[in-house]
RNA sequence: GCGCCAGUAGCUCAGGGGAUAGAGUAGCACACUCCGAAUGUGAAGGCCGCGGGUUCGAUUCCCGCCUGGCGCACCA
């Protein structure tokens, strides 16, 4: 498909002394007003090279432009030059590439094979996932498919939080009051619940934080007790969690975690030493980032032990090493900004020039309306059941409106499921937000079900249109005239928008880029449905809207899945 | 105290130097003998937190302040 801005850039440069054709593409616009044009070029920053009152240039670059035949129309308003592009050639292209492309149309090559990192979900062993991991989760599952659509190689790290003291709280209160055949009956809940007790009991005997912090020394040093115990923990949480991955559609290549970097610290500590970063400060071990405006890096403890810092410093060196990443991007909440800020500049003070490789996609915080989620004390959303419960109330709806669908089941889970992961994809991932039922039980306005549904009434004019549908694929048959309407030409522009929409969504690290165009093209698609008749006597005109038709199923399909979703064919 | 982030319609949020600031939702008024009403249409709803500055032009950029969230040494 034609670039219109990088052609308009270049028609507008042939008359414009003094700017590249680059510099003109960044200041074409598209007006939000469609009446004023499918994109725009305002001239005020000529005004002072050119001498000249912007309307007046307005007007100059208007009437030497408007013969070219990709414009319908030009228009000189105020300081503006407003172009229409030629609707016949636009919509006959827009839909002779969806339905080319099919399945592919979307991707692109920038990334020309080069390999990516994305880390994402990482949750913490012998805990629950609860809603607050959703949002690295599926975050984390959007960005690793737009870089996929984009063309690069992503490897996906589930970056398990499977080390540190917290194992050795657990052991130790496993040891005190632990039970073997609860911990098989229900793994995460039991372990839950003697980490908790661990907490409570640390209130009045403080000596068992100096006993937990003993164990994890002895786990470190690979102590055979120790090493099993951790071992089990690990093997029935991961079972958990998998449950948890299988419903959201989600894998991963790697589960190298915190535990995997264990032995590679030691080579970290040395390469400080030798750069002279290394400092003792009240018995531990520090970076002094004060010159960089941040507070000293905490490399060892006193006692000897690690800290995750010096993990994820050994993390991203073996990924160097082992991946040779393009990009390596975190996928953490942002509460650990000035954690990355940190290691990211040791990296860099150890001399690697791949330090700005190393990109953290912080996202906001997530809270119960009783107030910050705290697994210590009980105050949790357990994601699992959150899915569960918009399975059952999508089953529910869809017994309720009577629909034909082979298998409810499968339904109830792609849409329910959808409706969580949209909701989540929905608002730029910085804001934090409150967890509320209702609000992810919502299934009408902008949502996943909204969406799905606009994809599935696609789906069923096309059945209903019997053999025209298949007519359509063939661009010969579609005569553009009948798909130049206002709606269905504001459905074919957004169409034609998706695959800059995806590399945008992709630099930005920002799914709900795409999640909005989606909407937007779900909206469209609406209207144009209800404004028109598809389905009419009229041979040519039917097969003209079929194709469009099937061009905007496509495009939300295929946005969908780059979310991580599913697009039913009936719901 | 210092640092980072956020503040836009009653509520939830888009937009991020450019034309009259947009959606959804709630409430109001409409549209199913018509391809799927989990839909669509209309009206209403705004000192874009406050005060300065830069600019032809600021909701957007800069400075200060206010409010809220998060972080700031042996948890991750």
């Amino acid at each position: 498909m034609v670039n219109f801005k990088e052609e308009i850039a270049k028609i507008i440069a042939e008359h414009v002394d003094g700017l590249s054709a680059e510099e003109i593409q960044s200041m074409v616009e598209i007006p939000q007003d469609t009446k004023m044009g499918d994109y725009a070029f305002p001239c005020f920053k000529l005004a002072k090279t050119l001498r000249k009152a912007p309307p007046l240039i307005a007007g100059d670059i208007a009437a030497k432009i408007a013969e070219n035949p990709i414009f319908e129309q030009v228009q000189q308003v105020n300081a503006y030059v407003n172009m229409f592009i030629s609707k016949e050639e636009f919509v006959k292209d827009v839909v002779e590439e969806v339905l080319q492309k099919q399945e592919d149309f979307g991707k692109s090559n920038i990334g020309e094979g080069k390999p990516v990192i994305v880390e994402f979900s990482s949750p913490n062993i012998a805990k629950p996932f609860h809603i607050g991991h959703i949002r690295s989760t599926v975050i984390g599952n959007s960005i690793n498919k737009l870089y996929k659509a984009m063309g690069y190689d992503v490897t996906r790290i589930n970056h398990l939080g499977d080390y540190g003291t917290q194992f050795g709280k657990m052991i130790c209160a496993y040891r005190r009051w632990g039970c073997k055949e609860d911990v098989i009956k229900e793994p995460i809940k039991t372990l839950l619940h003697y980490y908790t007790k661990f907490h409570e009991e640390v209130e009045t005997h403080p000596e068992l934080d100096d006993e937990a912090r003993e164990i994890f020394a002895r786990l470190e040093h690979g102590e055979k007790e120790e090493t099993e115990l951790w071992q089990w923990f690990r093997d029935e949480s991961l079972k958990e969690f998998n449950r948890v991955y299988k419903m959201l559609g989600i894998e991963f290549d790697s589960y190298a975690g915190e535990s995997f970097y264990s032995d590679k610290m030691p080579r970290i500590v040395e390469m400080l030493e030798e750069k002279g970063l290394l400092q003792e400060s009240k018995g531990a071990q520090i970076v002094d980032l004060e010159p960089y405006g941040m507070t000293p890096a905490l490399i060892k403890k006193s006692d000897g032990s690690s800290l995750y810092i010096t993990r994820d410093i050994a993390a991203a060196v073996y990924r160097k090493e082992h991946y040779n990443f393009y990009k390596n991007i975190y996928v953490v909440a942002s509460q650990q900004n000035l954690h990355f800020q940190q290691w990211i500049k040791i990296i860099e003070l150890l001399g690697f020039d791949w330090a700005k490789d190393n990109i953290h996609v912080p996202f906001g915080l997530v809270s119960l309306e009783e107030g910050t989620m705290s697994t210590r004390h009980g105050r949790v959303v357990f994601l699992e059941d959150v899915l569960n419960r918009a399975v059952e109330q999508t089953r529910e709806i869809i017994k309720e409106k009577g629909v034909n669908t082979d298998n409810i089941d499968e339904t109830a889970k792609q849409v329910g499921i959808g409706a969580v992961i949209f909701q989540e994809l929905s608002n730029n991932r910085i804001k934090d937000y409150v967890f509320s039922w209702d609000k992810v039980l919502d299934f009408n306005g902008e949502t996943g079900p909204y969406v799905q549904y606009t994809h599935a009434r696609a789906a069923s004019v096309l059945r209903n249109a019997g053999e025209a549908a298949a007519k359509a694929d063939d661009i010969s048959n579609v005569n553009p005239e009948y798909i130049m309407s206002e709606s269905a030409y504001e459905l074919a522009k957004l169409i034609y928008a998706l695959p800059q929409t995806i590399i945008d969504a992709g630099e930005k690290y920002e799914p709900s880029v795409l999640t909005r165009h989606i909407v937007d093209l779900a909206q469209s698609f609406n209207r144009f449905y209800h404004d028109e008749h598809i389905l009419v006597d009229n041979e040519e005109e039917k097969i003209s809207k079929l194709a469009l038709v099937k061009a905007a199923k496509i495009a939300i399909k295929n946005g969908l899945a780059l979310l991580g979703m599913e697009a039913p064919e009936r719901m």
